[in-house]
RNA sequence: GGGCGAUUAGCUCAGUCGGUUAGAGCGCCGCUCUGAUAAGGCGGAGGCCCCUGGUUCGAGUCCAGGAUCGCCCA
């Protein structure tokens, strides 16, 4: 006869299982069917941030994957209507990088040799394929998306959008030029941005620690001491500062230090830092080009750190941000040393030396002046380009900025009415608004946004808007522009507006964040007259996407975002840019919700990193541990504290989801030997027949999973639907499935449905997070009824009923008094087969009707509640009520209670102290008792008879019998149902009163004694 | 220096509205089951809940100060 129910084996192969569910998902469109149910249905609306596609997605991005798919599938069985759109961020600084490696080129020279054409050839290539790999990697991890409909952060449509958004800012009078220090990548030969310059890492490096003596002009034999780390910074010294409040003294060598720095030396002579403002002194080059006609002077500034070098700090405004702004306000001169490549540039007198190899050189000449004090080395943290992870400089250049002032406010305020999970997460944004620079939005680079900046001579600055714009101003180079790239657009040359000559666009390009920031409006159509089909798959995203592009009607509809979700380090980068510019162009933020997470480490708490060694490749990780256990590990995350990755909480996972597994194969196996099979009836109206209450309490346990799994959800915390879940399944197999097991054996169709609604429901419910294991057992479940969804992602939420709470909390104190029976047995010696006479509780009336179920549990012949007869009586007092009604005198009551100082009253009442207290007001516990084993805890006492009698002892024998039979049985290979005969050993004879129930447990149909215990297939 | 977090068992972490003997998983020890078996169940050992003050009848929990660690900004 067929299987009813498609048989499990022991246990899942998760990759095997996963592989076909995707290829049941695509053979039978399950995406596309759930997306047409929602079709018109209430919206939700996600946006993705922009994963780069450039390098192979790596395991920590699976980690955010998975938490935009979950919320995506949750919504969805809601009946959301939504978008799914992916997003791929293509261009700027890290393809750059990337791609140079990979044609072993190593500086912008040798890009500019290769040819720019063909540069951006390449880069547009890498990002197409490393776009479809991370597709098919997140198809795998079972991300439903509308994978044909990406957007391309490099499409023309979106280079278009961005150029609409800087014509706004150079409107509004917040763009401009800046001659100011920013941090450099010498390796890249670009700015970095303040928010990039934190996504680089922090290395300990070690560098060169110098004092250095400035003799200060007109004082003969004194110096001033300054303190460095960067001595290529040092020819380019204009000044000293000093903190006008601190002590300074003059130490018998002639050297001024901050006393605070020399707290054992001798002075000669003190003064504040004040009184030296003013001073001047000869600068350490002073004989070098750059430094003609340079007077160097002593500046005030109360910044000057006393924790550290000299109190007296060196200053370079042409080679450090702080010197640089001090600068200006004590209008120094700026003296740039180093050119784009990190080189001394001349006039400077160390000629082409990159800034550590000016080291050496710098300190002999020092040396030889007699000007060092003192030479070392320091290990300290330094950062580093955030793509090739070179030491950054700080140089002088000119810089694209936009002003942040304008807009801050409004930010912190769009900024007040988003729901931050976790909630914490919000001050750390406004923290960063509060502190934001202006943004340098320029890099001097090759393949990225090209700024449409066109700054004439007459001093008009032209900036485009648009390229139609560009097209009517455009004088020549039109007819080679194939996209909005270079070599492309910087040969086209337009008309200035305000003199009418030829103007040239500006080499730079655009920050990266600009491409990621505008995706809330140019993906959604803002301001889009009318809806074209694919029409986002322009320039470089042509032939990549068939995204359309929407009219405004359509952004209207899905702006902003109901939810976004990235890590935590987004806030200062995608975060802070789509904010940045939908508060800008449409005043408002573009998000009302957002789950931002921490890091991934791996199981040990370190970074992980391929050259130590502990990275997982995702390919690896889905092979063997697969992508629901993938899911389950990052899922069981708190956002707001570090994952800790790896095969040993995988392992782990899948030893809890065995017990699921197994619960459903449970079912399976005695619903095929039973033929029992499910009514998709049972679904909406739960299990049909006469239940016990055992059943009734597994169907509110399951409402109540419901519940929580709910609430859960809509609080974006998906480590507490696991552990409700998991809690569940828990509830469901440890008691419920143990409790039941001689049902299922009978082949109880009450049982049977039961557990088939708490299966199924409990499957409907982690859909989201673990959708293939859960569509796997729902299809093996659910394919015997008719009627039922062919998916568990096209089931829609299950209905919450109220769970009825007082049932839960019967069981959960039956729960109580087994778990105290069983610390009671175990305490007694005696095993759970020997069979007990008499167990009473005390102190659990809600357990009272579960007698039964109590004496099978503990194996005892006889439960009854009442009060425990024992020696020693413990009384607590029963605080929440007491507390209050107590006060102070709570301390009183309880010191006597704990003495033993009180008398029980006859309604059970306690007198103590001066107080009458009723039985509700305290709690009573027993102990102490021979003959018995009792155990207490919280108010509840149970009592073991441990008295045997020749009844009991044999009843035990007979259970001890059973257990060898059925070890036996299955040491030779007997079936589940092959019945036997079996032989006594003589000596047991006298168990035969009980045959009868020997036959039943051993399935023997004849019973005999002899020589010894035999049994033979029947 | 400013901001945001964290600190609970050997490890990784829960801990509800302030309430009685502070929990779980892993690891360790012992027992048990043998119709989940490279599993399951039960029990045990293992805690200065970072420190100091305060509020309170009562503080792991609330408040203040400090320490250490992590992150963000100077």
């Amino acid at each position: 006869m067929a299987s009813i129910f498609t048989p499990l084996p022991d246990k899942p192969d998760h990759n095997a299982l996963e592989v076909a569910v995707l290829e049941r998902w695509e053979r039978e469109g399950t995406f596309e069917q759930l997306r047409e149910n929602n079709r018109g249905g209430p919206r939700f609306s996600f946006i993705d941030g922009p994963i780069t596609a450039n390098n192979p997605m790596g395991v920590h991005h699976a980690w955010g994957r998975t938490l935009k798919d979950v919320f995506q599938r949750y919504k969805g069985l809601r009946g959301f209507d939504q978008r799914y759109q992916n997003g791929f961020d293509c261009q700027g600084l890290w393809v750059e990088v990337e791609v140079e490696k990979s044609l072993g080129l190593n500086s912008k020279r040798e890009i500019e040799e290769y040819g720019l054409a063909e540069f951006a050839a390449r880069c547009r290539e890498r990002v197409a394929r490393f776009s479809e790999e991370i597709t098919q990697r997140s198809q795998r991890l079972g991300m439903w998306m509308d994978w044909d409909r990406d957007y391309y952060t490099f499409s023309d449509t979106n280079i278009e959008y961005i150029w609409r958004f800087l014509a706004e800012v150079h409107r509004r009078g917040w763009l401009y030029q800046g001659h100011r220090s920013t941090v450099w990548c010498p390796r890249c030969g670009t700015s970095i941005s303040q928010h990039e310059v934190f996504s680089g890492e922090y290395r300990e490096l070690e560098h060169p620690s110098l004092f250095v003596r400035i003799p200060l002009r007109g004082r003969e034999g004194e110096s001033l001491v300054i303190w460095t780390t960067t001595p290529w910074t040092l020819p380019a010294n204009v000044a000293a500062a000093v903190n006008p409040a601190a002590d300074y003294g003059l130490t018998e060598d002639g050297e001024w230090w901050a006393v605070a720095r020399q707290p054992d030396a001798t002075f000669v002579r003190s003064a504040l830092g004040g009184e030296l403002v003013g001073l001047e002194y000869e600068g350490p080059f002073d004989d070098v080009p750059a430094q003609d006609g340079v007077v160097h002077r002593v500046i005030p500034w109360e910044d000057v750190s006393l924790d550290e070098g000299t109190g007296i700090v060196h200053i370079a405004p042409g080679a450090g941000s702080e010197d640089f702004e001090l600068g200006r306000l004590h209008d120094l001169p700026v003296l740039a040393p180093l050119d784009e490549a990190g080189r001394m540039l001349p006039g400077f007198g160390f000629d082409g030396l990159s800034t550590d190899d000016v080291a050496r050189p710098v300190i002999d000449a020092l040396e030889r002046r007699g000007l060092l004090v003192e030479s070392g080395t320091i290990v300290h943290r330094y950062p580093t380009c955030w793509r090739c992870r070179t030491p950054l400089v700080f140089r002088v250049v000119d810089d694209w900025f936009i002003a942040a002032d304008e807009v801050r406010q409004p930010m912190l305020d769009a900024n007040a009415s988003v729901e931050w999970t976790p909630d914490f997460y919000s001050k750390r944004m406004d923290d960063w608004l509060r502190n934001m620079d202006d943004w340098n939005i320029s890099r001097k680079r090759y393949y990225g946004l090209p700024l449409p900046f066109y700054p004439c001579s007459c001093g008009h600055l032209n900036v485009i808007g648009s390229r139609a714009e560009l097209e009517e101003r455009a004088i020549r180079g039109l007819e080679q522009l194939q996209e909005l790239h270079r070599p492309w657009i910087d040969e086209v040359v337009i008309r200035c507006a305000a003199c009418d000559e030829e103007v040239q666009r500006v080499p730079e390009v655009g920050d990266a964040w600009l491409d990621a920031g505008i995706v809330p409006l140019s993906t959604l159509g803002w301001g889009n007259v009318d809806n074209v089909f694919a029409g986002y798959g322009t320039g470089a995203a042509k032939g990549l996407t068939l995204a359309d592009l929407p009219d405004h009607a359509y952004w209207e509809e899905w702006f902003p975002a109901d939810w976004v979700s990235e890590m935590r380090e987004q806030i200062r980068l995608w975060f802070y840019s789509i904010s940045f510019m939908s508060v800008t162009l449409v005043g408002r933020s573009p998000y009302k919700r957002v789950l931002t997470y921490e890091k991934l480490l791996d199981e040990t708490g370190r970074e992980m990193h391929r050259s130590w060694g502990n990275a997982i490749a995702v390919e690896e990780a889905l092979e063997r541990m697969g992508a629901d256990v993938m899911r389950w590990q990052y899922c069981s995350q708190p956002p707001s504290q570090n994952l800790l990755f790896g095969y040993g909480p995988a392992h782990e996972i899948k030893r809890k989801l065995l017990t699921l597994w197994n619960s459903a194969k449970f079912l399976v196996d005695y619903a095929n030997v039973d033929t029992w099979s499910p009514e998709a009836a049972i679904l909406e109206a739960g299990p049909r027949g006469e239940l016990e209450p055992l059943d009734r309490w597994l169907v509110e346990r399951t409402h109540a999973l419901v519940v929580e799994a709910t609430e859960a959800y809509e609080r974006w915390l998906t480590v507490d639907v696991v552990r409700a879940y998991e809690s569940f399944v828990d509830d469901l197999s440890n008691w419920y499935v143990r409790r039941s097991r001689r049902r299922f054996w009978e082949g109880d169709p009450v049982a049977l449905g039961t557990l088939w609604y708490a299966l199924v429901q409990g499957l409907r419910v982690v859909a989201p997070l673990m959708p293939f294991l859960t569509d796997h057992l729902w299809r093996v479940l659910t394919e015997p009824a008719d009627g039922v969804p062919s998916s568990v992602h096209l089931a829609g939420w299950p209905d919450t009923d109220v769970p009825d709470e007082s049932l839960l909390a019967e069981i959960s104190e039956l729960r109580r008094v087994v778990e105290l029976g069983r610390q009671a047995r175990s305490t007694s010696g005696l095993k759970l087969r020997q069979p007990l006479r008499a167990l009473v509780v005390e102190g659990a009336p809600l357990a009272k009707s579960h007698a039964a179920e109590i004496a099978d549990e503990l194996r005892v012949r006889d439960v009854s509640f009442g009060t425990v007869d024992a020696s020693e009586l413990r009384v607590k007092p029963n605080l929440p009520l007491l507390g209050p009604k107590l006060g102070k005198e709570l301390g009183t009551v309880r010191a006597a209670l704990q003495a033993g100082d009180f008398e029980e009253l006859p309604d059970g009442g306690i007198r103590v102290a001066g107080h009458d207290l009723t039985r509700d007001e305290v709690l009573v516990e027993r102990e102490g008792k021979d003959g018995w084993a009792v155990a207490a805890s919280d108010g509840l006492t149970v009592a073991l008879d441990l008295h045997l009698d020749d009844e009991l002892v044999r009843a035990g024998r007979v259970y001890d019998l059973i257990h060898r039979v059925n070890t036996m049985r299955k040491e030779e290979g007997l079936e589940l149902t092959d019945r036997i005969a079996l032989t006594l050993p003589e000596e047991d004879a006298d168990l035969l009163e009980h045959s009868a129930w020997i036959a039943r447990e051993t399935l023997a149909t004849s019973l005999a004694t002899g020589a010894e215990l035999a049994l033979v297939r029947a």
